[in-house]
DNA sequence: TTATATCTTTTATAAGACAAAAGACGGAAC
DNA sequence: GTTCCGTCTTTTGTCTTATAAAAGATATAA
């Protein structure tokens, strides 16, 4: 290399970025381009120092940070994968519900519907769609055992994922975010959940066999892919008789 | 230095730890015995390096692991700090409550009652003493604006906190772990909740002004300081008609 | 008095040398 | 033929060194 240590790759730019993190830039890019699938090792650090005409350790400094965010894995001897939902690991990262007692128990989701229809003013701001685009409303039942936890309602963006029926749904023997991920290429990476109690009211109540009015704790989330795009919107209400949402603050 | 790069700065142990990780639990250590209090500055790193006999880069891996964790504080050109829950950024971090819609409201908190009693068993289990050890019974109610939004319940143990009382919790204008650091030297660093619906009864009721039988959303949490050791544990009812609780899945 | 340069101390960045982990491969032992 | 065990290669992990950037303090000039 003829550049000295700590010149920039291009030219001095007006926000100044140090290496790593144009580094970590560029190989977000090829994330998100799909240059490498979720579950495949991406190339060796010193295959992308040389392919980037910096030092492994640099290279090495964009992936930790992109370690830390669950984009990458690491393994040591191994290579650095792209993080997947098929990993079950990752599964409770999304799913917060843990028995108040005993031990965790198999869950299995059950599809009830699967439409499709136009996005209304509140839809369209969650998803950052234009009023009337065309949505996926689907509505599904979340059991843990032999007890109905969770009743969702979850709104799609109609234009990425296709041909997504309840067919399709019933057939998938996945986590959802897995079937997102393999049949229609959208990886979540990060949502947000805003929780509140609410009575128990129709249908919800209904599904999950609790009396009407009775306290149930409503999530809702909002899901989003690379760059902060959101892509799912979705209201669950969750049964906590025997069930509870665990957080750590860390 | 007359070691070769990698030896351990102690005799080989039977399990393995690299230096970096040594340091870190070395600087922990200090910060446990409370060598340099919340706020402070710790030395440099280079100071660091030269104490424990390794490079700047060795102290400066450990320190980024600990600011991971939010034990210490990095501002560069000026030194790295202890971690102090009297820095204002650091309160959202134990309180998740958020205004539905709007700018953020002050809050206050009101101490109702504080007394002492022994544990019962429950309590006993969560903060690892004795049944029967003296304890710390605390109620409080914080409100956000003008509305009372949550109704808390706090069991401390009473070895800890010797002369907290009902006035001491008054006169201080302070948060509560502020408090806890400030005058007892008690820091609170990881905390984990878990929340549930449950219907309105009784005082919580009367204090939130809800009906009895509304939903409200019940977040117990137990607090731990250095060594992972519990010293809180608490029970808030949240009234959710204006606020919610919100949560980053990342 | 006020701005401006200069020096010092601090954390941040980058690169290089080497270690540890994991597997693949091949030959010896049985 | 199969199993075991060393050896080699490829990968991520650790540690050090050199230097840059950030923030203040201090001195200097207008």
């Amino acid at each position: 290399m003829n550049r000295s240590p700590h010149s920039r790759a291009t030219a001095p730019s007006p926000t100044f970025s140090p290496l790593y993190r144009q580094i970590k830039d560029l190989i977000l890019k090829s994330l998100e381009a799909g240059e490498w699938q979720p579950g495949d090792a991406i190339p060796s650090e010193s295959e992308l120092a040389l392919r980037f005409n910096v030092s492994q350790g640099t290279v090495r400094k964009a992936i930790d940070e992109m370690a830390a965010e669950n984009l990458l894995v690491r393994r040591q001897g191994k290579g650095t994968f792209v993080a997947t939902h098929s990993d079950p690991r990752s599964f409770f990262r999304f799913l917060r519900l843990v028995p108040n007692e005993g031990e965790l128990v198999p869950s299995r989701s059950v599809p009830l519907e699967c439409g499709r229809a136009k996005a209304g003013a509140d839809v369209a701001r969650m998803l950052g769609l234009e009023p009337g685009a065309p949505i996926i409303i689907m509505r599904r039942l979340l059991k843990l055992g032999d007890e109905a936890v969770v009743f969702d309602e979850i709104y799609l963006p109609g234009e990425l994922f296709q041909d997504l029926s309840l067919d399709i749904l019933k057939q998938s023997d996945k986590s959802l975010y897995d079937l997102f991920e393999s049949r229609y290429g959208v990886r979540m990476i990060r949502a947000e959940e805003r929780l509140r109690a609410v009575a128990a009211e129709g249908v919800a109540a209904e599904l999950l066999e609790v009396e009407e009015g009775s306290p149930l704790l409503l999530v809702e989330r909002v899901a989003f892919t690379y760059g902060n795009k959101p892509v799912e919107w979705r209201r669950g209400f969750y049964a906590t008789r025997n069930f509870h949402y665990f957080n750590e603050l860390a």
